[in-house]
DNA sequence: GATGAATGAGCTTTCATTCAT
DNA sequence: AATGAATGAAAGCTCATTCAT
């Protein structure tokens, strides 16, 4: 199956295998764009450090756009994956936030072009209306049952989504491409700052 | 005295007088760049909407890399006067910090073209190493005086800066973008929660 | 026997049976070529509307080229019937010329698909030296003999078939795409008016 | 002006004259087209055989499709030019029907890339209806005339315009692309033929 | 025979840049 | 300084054709 989405089986939202010939194109591409911007990813180039001929792309996607629509909707599942992941591992509500902040702050670690492409993309006329993403779901029940719970700051939600992952992007951002690396001891301050903001008392 | 630039004067930072000219084709290339991306500016465009010829712009600007990096330099350079000139207003540390956070915030928010503009180009190829910017200057200053005044966190100044910009960010992105517009009582809450987290005790 | 071609059987002129997947990628491309012209004909797109694997049509043409000038030649042989067996029907010359005449227009006007076929492939690179066609045959021995028997203008017999076949195509166009349909009397004025000019006295 | 159009001055209508880029671009056009094809005629080569740059013809036209509509109109315009003019030359209406008929020959004679252009264009989905044209103007009122004067055989004036292009057109193709070359005596049998089937009496 | 994924040459078009005026 | 016609490299994309299955 080469539509890339997602299934529901049994209790977990995984994401459908996409065929091979797609993944070594979303790979290059994305590659391309975190070390050369949109405009310096051409379909040649996409289809040549990919392994395949340019025509090929057109079999997979419909044009430039469709493939960078793709390409973001699949990593957006990836970001989503995690989130959820971690959201369901820790025994206070603390240690869940901890976790996910943690683990998105490591997936933007190891992946940068997933980063560089995403702050890329949301701003571009590709996401035509610019809105943030990820306003709903997971994190937004986490922070809405912290709230009832008393244990989170009466505050939107959404503020709170947007906030959290401003803050592991500005993080991840200047641990990758500043001379001022983060270590064990920076990434706690960092997340300890944005909980100590978001908790009550 | 085409070339932008600062100059110290007296205890002042003031940006030298660029030229009309300049300042339309900056005008117009801002707004382009929101609407339609780098990809959506041909300097074609660029010159007809600042209402120059297309060769002019060549007068003023090496070419389009050339143009893009001093509309970056040229607006970079007004978010520091904003923030220098927050920093200097306020009785307390955390009204300053508030001050800055605020001019920020709408500063952005009355200028969007300038803040997406920002997101793309410092993500972008343009912006070589991608380093983040402003890690130096005024806010470090405010941050490390803080810190040895026992009013602030002990933390890296550059985690504070990236985390104070990329809550800014947030905040306005979110309210610009999405369907959920953020009233003053969101922004109290917003900024609160930076403060809150970064402050001792 | 996929091969398309005549045979003389006994006193009749009939065309080889051609496979039934042939005729449909017949079908497809005339369809195709009338709606988009050449251009808008690709491969792929005759294959699918003949519900057949683009691959397949090379089992039954060497390429394109191919395809196109057995189509034509197959079309060619669909009218030459026409006008061998309305040639056969009719006491007098001119009851005969009236019957090609008549059923060369209504095959025409029944198969548009043909009509618009055949002008686009005549004064393509298809039909490289662009010669007009049915320039022997029925037809000229049809207007030899008329000259023979006096019945005739003397006249080359070539430039009578042009201007026969000119006359029904200029009228099937007309009653085809222009707003100025044709009925049963407009016809016979169209008939007569050429028939009085070849016929003698 | 580089707008191909007409304007009134005084009792003529004449063409206004196009640029000299444009009229390169449009011989090259139509010379590779009555070579080769639409298809035969890639951007590149027209551009080249015109002397100019790829880029240079989209200053002309938006692209392919306009100059080939444009090349159209502007030819359209130099038939209509020869049919008014000889329509005003001859003292009767035979007289003027045959100078008709000769000069639009001897133009199609002379330029038969305009001939080959035309029958490509009109059959071709360029002409989005592929009605045939010519059905209004001088052509038109001289049939309407002729019939009024009843010189002229009862006819829907349209049958009688296309017929009559119909019959050039046959007769210059014979001349033009075929083995039977037709002298001065063929063209009068032509015409005449034509003139016997639509004059009275 | 039949398929359709894959190829890559070649198409139309864009656009940063130049330069004669 | 200012213009904008002209350039031509390079982009996105199509499509006739091949070939492993």
């Amino acid at each position: 199956m080469n539509v890339q989405s997602t299934v529901n089986v049994g209790p977990y939202i995984i994401m459908e295998e996409i065929s091979e010939k797609k993944r070594l194109i979303f790979e290059s591409a994305l590659d391309l764009i975190r070390e050369r911007g949109f405009h310096g990813a051409p379909m040649s180039l996409v289809a040549g450090n990919a392994g395949v001929a340019a025509g090929t792309i057109y079999h997979y996607f419909k044009g430039k756009d469709d493939l960078i629509r793709e390409l973001y909707a699949y990593n957006r599942e990836r970001v989503i994956a995690i989130v959820d992941k971690a959201a369901g591992t820790g025994a206070t509500r603390k240690e869940r936030f901890f976790n996910i902040w943690n683990q998105l702050y490591e997936f933007y670690n190891q992946n940068d072009n997933v980063l560089i492409f995403f702050e890329q993309f949301l701003n571009s006329p590709y996401n035509a209306d610019k809105s943030p993403n990820h306003l709903r779901g997971t994190l937004y029940s986490f922070f809405q049952e912290g709230m009832e719970a008393g244990e989170i700051r009466q505050v939107k939600p959404e503020l709170l989504i947007v906030l959290t992952f401003g803050s592991v992007n500005s993080a991840a951002k200047l641990n990758l491409f500043s001379q001022v690396p983060l270590d064990q001891s920076d990434l706690r301050d960092a997340v300890e700052i944005l909980w100590q903001g978001i908790a009550t008392g």
